[in-house]
RNA sequence: AGAGGGUUGGCGGAGUGGUCGAACGCGGCGGUCUUGAAAACCGUUGUACCGAAAGGUACCGGGGGUUCGAAUCCCUCACCCUCUGCCA
C-alpha cells in the first residue's frame, strides 16, 4: 500500500507511473485518495477539539463530584451529554472516512521503478540476459510429462485419485530428486548468508494484508473457511510476516532469510490446453528468499540476490534467461521485477522458474515494518523476496534437457544429494496400482 | 473440546470508575564523579494521527458497549496458562 503522504506530496510522479501498468482507473484512485485523505483530516481536526472539550467538561464534573458540589455537576453532565454526542457522531464519520481511504490505497498498485519498460503483456517483457547454450535434442526427445511416465517418477493419476487435478505424487527417484532439489537450494542459500526458517503454511487474514495477497488475490489462494486461515501462496507471506508491527535498528539490516515450503495455489482461471505436466500446478515445492533492507541498498540488494538465484541455475546447467517485467505484467505490489526463465528444450518453451521483487516500502506499509534513524525517528524499510527456486519446472527442464539413450542425467552438483548419477527405467511390471 | 485463571510500556510488575500514558524495579540513553571503567547519584527513556508551531487527540491483546469520565464495569473475538478429555 502506498503511504497516502507520499500520494500527496508526488500525484504527479505516482500518476505516471501507475501509467506504466495500463491501469485505467488509476486517477480516479488516486483523486478518490485524495479527496478522502482531506475529508479523514478535517474530521480528525474536529474530533481533536471536541474530545479535548470533553475531556476538560469532565475532569471539571470530576471536580465539582470531589468537593461535593453535585448539584453544579449534575448541570454540568448535560453539557457534556451533547459534548460526548457530538463526539461520537464525529468518530464514526472518522472511522468511516479512514476506512474508504483504506479501501482505495488497497487497491492501487506499488509505483513501478524506472527500469520497468511500458507496456501491457508478457510480450512486452525485456529480456536483460541469457546465458548457457540451448540443448539440441533428437528428434524422439520427450517433453517431461512423458519422461515421468516412462520412468515412472511423477505421477498424476495417483494425485487424481487422492486429492484432484494439480497434486501429483512423486516416487522414488522423483521423490529422491525433489529432496535433493530442497537440500541443495537451503544448503546454498545458508552459504550465502540467508538464514533458514520454517513457517508456518496456514496464514491468518492479518499476514495476507500484510504482504499484499489480500485483498488483491483472494481467490487466488486456499481458504480454510472454519477457521479463517489460507494456504500460503508463497514461503514470503509467512517469513516476511515475521516482521510485521517491528522496528529494527540499523545494525539489524540486511535481515536475510530462506525457507522450503509447499506452496498452493487455485490458478483459478489460469488453466488451459497449453499447460501441461509441471508447467502449473496447484501444489508444488519452493524455496524462497526474503531480504529486509535499508530503503537506500534495495536495489543493490535486488540485484545481489538476482545474481545469486542465477548461480543456482548456473550449477544446474540449465539455460536460462533474465527478463526485466514490463508495466502491464508487474505483479501489484511489486516495483521491479526480473523473473528467471530455463530452457525446457524438449517444450523448446522458456519457463519461468523465479521471480525476484524489490516491493520498496509497499509491503513494509501495511506491515509497519519500520527502523530507527540515527535521530530515532521510524522509517519504513523496503522489503524483497525471490524464488531460489520453484522446483516443478527445474524438475521439467533437467528431465527434457538432459534426457540421453542411457537415462537422464542428474546435475553434478545433485548427485551426492540425490545418491545416483542418472534416473533409470526400471523393467515394466505389473504394478497392480501400487507405487 | 469442557472448566477455571490470565493478556498492562524493551522486560518484570503495580494499578478495580476521575487528576493514569500509567507507580516501582530492571534494561537503554545523557550527565556528575573517575586517569579509565565499575559503583553511586541526577536526569531522560513508547507508537501513531492532526497541526507551520505551540499544542492537541488516540492507544493498557482486537472489536463493540455502559458512563459526564474506563487500564479498571459489561459483551464478543483472539491468544496464553492450569486441570480434565482427545490425539500425531
Amino acid at each position: 500500500m502506498l503511504q497516502i503522504s507520499y500520494i500527496r506530496e508526488n500525484k504527479e510522479k505516482v500518476l505516471a507511473g501507475l501509467a506504466k501498468r495500463h491501469l485505467q482507473e488509476a486517477p480516479q484512485l488516486i483523486d478518490k485518495a485524495l479527496a478522502l485523505d482531506d475529508e479523514r483530516r478535517q474530521l480528525q481536526q474536529e474530533y481533536d477539539r471536541t474530545q479535548a472539550e470533553a475531556n476538560t467538561a469532565a475532569k471539571a464534573i470530576g471536580e465539582l463530584m470531589r468537593s461535593g458540589r453535585k448539584e453544579e455537576a449534575e448541570q454540568q453532565k448535560q453539557a457534556a451529554a451533547t459534548l460526548k454526542q457530538r463526539s461520537k457522531e464525529l468518530s464514526d464519520q472518522l472511522k468511516k472516512t479512514a476506512a474508504a481511504l483504506q479501501e482505495v490505497l488497497y487497491n492501487i498498485p506499488n509505483v513501478p521503478h524506472d527500469k520497468v519498460p511500458a507496456g501491457t503483456s508478457e510480450a512486452d517483457n525485456l529480456v536483460e540476459k541469457q546465458w548457457g547454450e540451448l540443448p539440441s535434442l533428437p528428434d524422439d526427445a520427450l517433453p517431461h510429462w512423458e519422461l515421468i511416465k516412462e520412468y515412472d517418477i511423477i505421477d498424476f493419476e495417483l494425485g487424481n485419485k487422492i486429492t484432484g487435478a494439480g497434486f501429483p505424487v512423486y516416487k522414488k527417484q522423483g521423490a529422491r530428486l525433489q529432496r535433493a532439489l530442497i537440500n541443495f537450494f537451503l544448503d546454498e542459500a545458508e552459504k550465502a548468508g540467508y538464514i533458514e526458517v520454517q513457517p508456518p503454511i496456514l496464514i491468518n487474514e492479518a499476514s495476507g494484508y500484510g504482504t499484499g495477497q489480500l485483498p488483491d488475490k483472494e481467490g487466488q489462494m486456499y481458504h480454510v473457511g472454519e477457521d479463517n486461515f489460507y494456504l500460503i501462496p508463497t514461503a514470503e507471506v509467512p517469513i516476511t510476516n515475521i516482521y510485521r508491527d517491528v522496528i529494527l535498528t540499523e545494525e539489524q539490516l540486511p535481515v536475510r532469510h530462506v525457507g522450503y515450503t509447499p506452496c498452493f495455489r487455485r490458478e483459478a482461471g489460469s488453466w488451459g490446453a497449453h499447460v501441461r505436466g509441471l508447467n502449473r500446478l496447484h501444489q508444488f515445492d519452493k524455496v524462497e528468499i526474503v531480504q529486509i533492507s535499508h530503503p537506500d541498498h534495495s536495489y543493490q540488494i535486488l540485484e545481489e540476490m538476482s545474481a545469486y538465484i542465477q548461480s543456482l541455475l548456473q550449477k544446474l546447467a540449465l539455460p536460462y534467461r533474465v527478463v526485466v517485467l514490463c508495466g502491464g505484467d508487474l505483479g501489484f505490489t511489486s516495483a521491479l521485477t526480473y523473473d528467471m526463465e530455463v530452457y525446457s528444450a524438449a517444450q523448446q518453451k522458456w519457463l519461468e522458474v523465479s521471480s525476484v521483487s524489490n516491493f520498496e516500502t509497499f509491503q513494509a506499509n501495511r506491515l509497519k515494518l519500520r527502523y530507527r534513524t540515527a535521530d530515532k525517528k521510524t522509517q519504513l524499510l523496503h522489503t524483497l523476496n525471490g524464488s531460489a527456486l520453484a522446483l516443478p519446472r527445474i524438475v521439467a527442464a533437467i528431465l527434457e534437457n538432459n534426457q540421453t539413450p542411457e537415462g537422464i542425467k542428474v546435475p553434478e552438483v545433485l548427485v551426492p544429494y540425490c545418491g545416483f548419477e542418472r534416473l533409470v527405467k526400471e523393467g515394466i511390471i505389473d504394478k497392480k496400482g501400487a507405487v
